[in-house]
DNA sequence: CATTTAAAAAACAATCCTGTATGTTTTGGC
DNA sequence: GCCAAAACATACAGGATTGTTTTTTAAATG
């Protein structure tokens, strides 16, 4: 919920939600109708909500409309079919989720600072926390149903595409040294998202905290392996 | 399809699909309704192929009688309600999947065999074939879905529980010099989980080969990194 | 203020799925 | 060869979900 908020402001001075067309057709009059933007926007968020919630097959037009307090009726003016929303939702999800991982790695984002052990190790935790915000779960129902529907497969190849361009474009900023390594660089960043992708979306029965701070620590230790090898290629 | 059908039998000659009790009231006479057996098995694993192809909330009653090529009243005559056929195929599925990590895992079980990086290298190997078997897939739909749905989850933690056993028991086994040693065994075995199950998990759009092939060889290199902490350690 | 259009709510038809109930066939025992 | 029980098949009722249609309310413009 309080993630949202911001959010939601960025998305209401954005103004273009490519889902409703008609907000194009909307002259520059600062017309009082915003009300419908605020509407749309809280129909988006309660869809993501309800994949949390309910999972990403039981989320019903009628449950969206209830979670954002609206009508089926006044949803369904707006956005026209299930799948609409849906790809809305999904599409504002997508946003959201760019916005976070930005918010999350400036703040470990300090390129005069020095490649000690914390930078890697706030570099791993800070990967992590992505992989348990509320969004990740989110995106992975919508993943795993993709796996068995065409069409939503199809609108999610860009998106993913997307990520990993992030996840490559940030690495390359945040550490230059390895611009010209590619290839170390690369498996660095797989190292970290399979890792912690794979614990968040394993569900450990044991003692988790203990084997979650370990991995942890134990990535640390081996990106910086890996920037030694690609230090000492160079 | 191919490696079901030794299941089909083991589970044929086993005779104890806890999920039909009446198969127990049957008296020893081998009666000709051994074609029930069949039956059940045909339709489990219908039900499996159903969570693969239509995923597991799309997984319904109909679906599953229509592939396992049985009418939807024949279906229901064995299993009373849809939850019960889910969690018989549930139960089956677990059995496949201990049976298939055992064959697996047995094409490296040299016990007398030196601790090279070809042994930690096929572990790896086997463990990420393991997470790309189309049980692998099924079980994923399933522990999906249990997010979502307390009585699933509650239906699966033993599930989650046995794996994680069997997890470490057959390390164990396999890597007897580390029995002492447990946290090195543990990390390195979630080391190997996360991992393999994060690359089956992420839609890698890129060039999956080349990544994966990295990642393995790389996960073998930390496995050996660690056997050598633990080693020095003892 | 009236009119026209958008927004919102409600009602409706069609489809799908589950569970049950009823009817038909097969099977094994006598 | 007949009978009872099971295995199997078909048909139906109830509920849920989607998309459409209809009605009502609100808003903006002249």
């Amino acid at each position: 919920m309080a993630y949202s908020q911001w959010l939601k402001g960025s998305i209401g001075s954005m103004g273009k939600l490519e889902t409703s067309p008609k907000n194009s057709a909307r002259k520059s009059a600062g017309w009082q109708a915003e009300k419908s933007t605020m509407m749309q926007v809280a129909i988006l968020e309660s869809a993501i909500d309800c994949f949390i919630d309910l999972g990403y097959s039981n989320t019903t037009t009628a449950k969206i409309a209830e979670y954002a307090k609206v009508s089926r009726g006044a949803m369904m003016h707006h956005f026209p079919s299930r799948l609409r929303v849906l790809q809305a939702a999904i599409e504002y999800l997508h946003k959201k989720r760019l916005q976070e991982y930005d918010t999350l790695m400036a703040n470990i984002d300090a390129p005069d600072r020095a490649l000690s052990r914390e930078v890697f190790y706030d570099s791993v935790q800070m990967a992590w926390r992505y992989a348990n915000l509320p969004s990740f779960t989110a995106y992975q129902e919508i993943l795993a149903a993709s796996r068995t529907d065409g069409e939503l497969a199809e609108f999610m190849a860009p998106v993913e595409r997307d990520f990993e361009n992030q996840y490559r474009e940030h690495a390359k900023s945040m550490f230059p040294h390895w611009s010209d390594l590619g290839e170390y660089l690369d498996l660095a960043i797989d190292v970290v998202v399979f890792t912690t992708q794979g614990m968040a979306l394993s569900h450990m029965v044991q003692n988790k905290e203990a084997r979650v701070d370990k991995m942890l620590n134990f990535i640390t230790d081996q990106l910086q392996l890996i920037y030694g090898s690609a230090v000492s290629e160079s």
